[in-house]
DNA sequence: GGCTACTTGTGACAAATATCACATAATAGA
DNA sequence: TCTATTATGTGATATTTGTCACAAGTAGCC
């Protein structure tokens, strides 16, 4: 049982038709990560599938070494695709979600997935959107990272920083040569540009994005 | 109808429960792709899932400037995850397509796809799948654009070439490079190096991998 | 054989990015 | 206010990869 009504499920995901909203609410389960916790970690085996209601998540790869690559955000409204698959295979996860603010998910047991399946044609739509729409972001990175230099793609990862997290962006420079696998005196000297054309204002732990 | 009977789809698909291979002989559609003809393109629509029954076919992203970069192959038993995700959402393809040797595919029209999804289980089972294989697929190409040098990434093409393709492998130096986007004297640079070690041993227009 | 197109080899150089070393600036906390 | 820490700026240099120019080998074809 949810701590959201049939009818916030609702509004929160659209594509739901009432009786599957209904469904999630008897059968789902609340559960509120904080602000930094881990949502999934590799090697993790998941036996729910997760949707977000409340929050922002931050999705990135780990590298062998240790290295980073930022991949996409999860906001409400959406389902982490890669919980579904993961559950589907009991295999585990290969890559990381984190929250970045209080984030609040439902998690629907791995158990109801035949019934929702068979029996909530808005289910799966649900699924298959969701699905789909990481594909395209996994298709859009790896455009960037096989065919632009770094001055686009760091051009590119503040855009979207911008376009989910507002365009007043909490972010050190070497945060963000972090999530682009690039170093922080690169990034500094391309922020520097950025700056100079316009399209960003810096200060001290964060930069505005001016489009 | 398909030309396929029931039990040769099944022997295809081992996930496909006998009444889903019976539908899909009754509503599915054979049909045959040349060698080297173009089986999905950016831009074009999809009214059909498409299963791939015999033949191999070669998936790349294209870039903006005609750039290009090698991403999976489809294998008999397996399904274009992208055809589905296309048509779920009458969406267009972002990917190149083309058949390497003559490829024969089953086409589902997208008007069954809700009493698959609703009364074949293993049907959408196969879906989740597909999606998930082709899902982390993505994702290993990331790693390797990301986290590595031109080296590994060389490596990493040609084993995966070797295992779908066979260790001998037709292809000139040209297409490699086209496949990763690089540069032929740049892969040349490098294939030397591994010739040098064993792991290939190059003559004109092919490369046998050694492992 | 001789012409031509294609494939591969290789040196020199250019461009993009990473790394190192160190300076300076801003902030938090004692 | 002083100090320690963290964030940023910047030149010099190294590494990786791409580009250009051209040589040489191979195969097909008349």
């Amino acid at each position: 049982m949810t701590d959201l009504s049939t009818n916030e499920i609702q509004q929160q995901f659209p594509l739901f038709d009432s009786a599957l909203a209904e469904f999630i609410h008897e059968h789902g389960e609340s559960k509120v990560f904080e602000s930094g916790s881990v949502l999934m970690k590799p090697g993790q085996f998941f036996k729910y599938a997760m949707i977000i209601v409340k929050g922002r998540v931050k999705l990135y790869r780990e590298g062998e070494d240790g290295e980073e690559y930022f991949m996409y955000f999860l906001e409400p409204g959406s389902a982490c695709a890669l919980s579904m698959m993961c559950m589907a295979r009991s295999q585990s996860s290969t890559v990381m979600a984190i929250a970045l603010e209080e984030t609040e998910v439902i998690m629907i047991p791995m158990q109801y997935m035949d019934t929702l399946m068979r029996n909530y044609p808005s289910w799966y739509h649900f699924v298959i959107e969701t699905y789909r729409s990481r594909f395209e972001e996994m298709l859009s990175v790896v455009d960037q990272i096989a065919f632009k230099n770094m001055d686009e793609r760091l051009d590119w990862y503040l855009k979207r920083q911008a376009d989910t997290l507002g365009k007043n962006l909490m972010l050190t420079h070497q945060q963000i040569a972090n999530d682009i696998n690039s170093s922080r005196e690169v990034v500094s000297r391309l922020l520097k540009k950025m700056e100079k054309t316009g399209r960003i204002t810096m200060e001290r732990n964060s930069i505005h994005w001016n489009g």
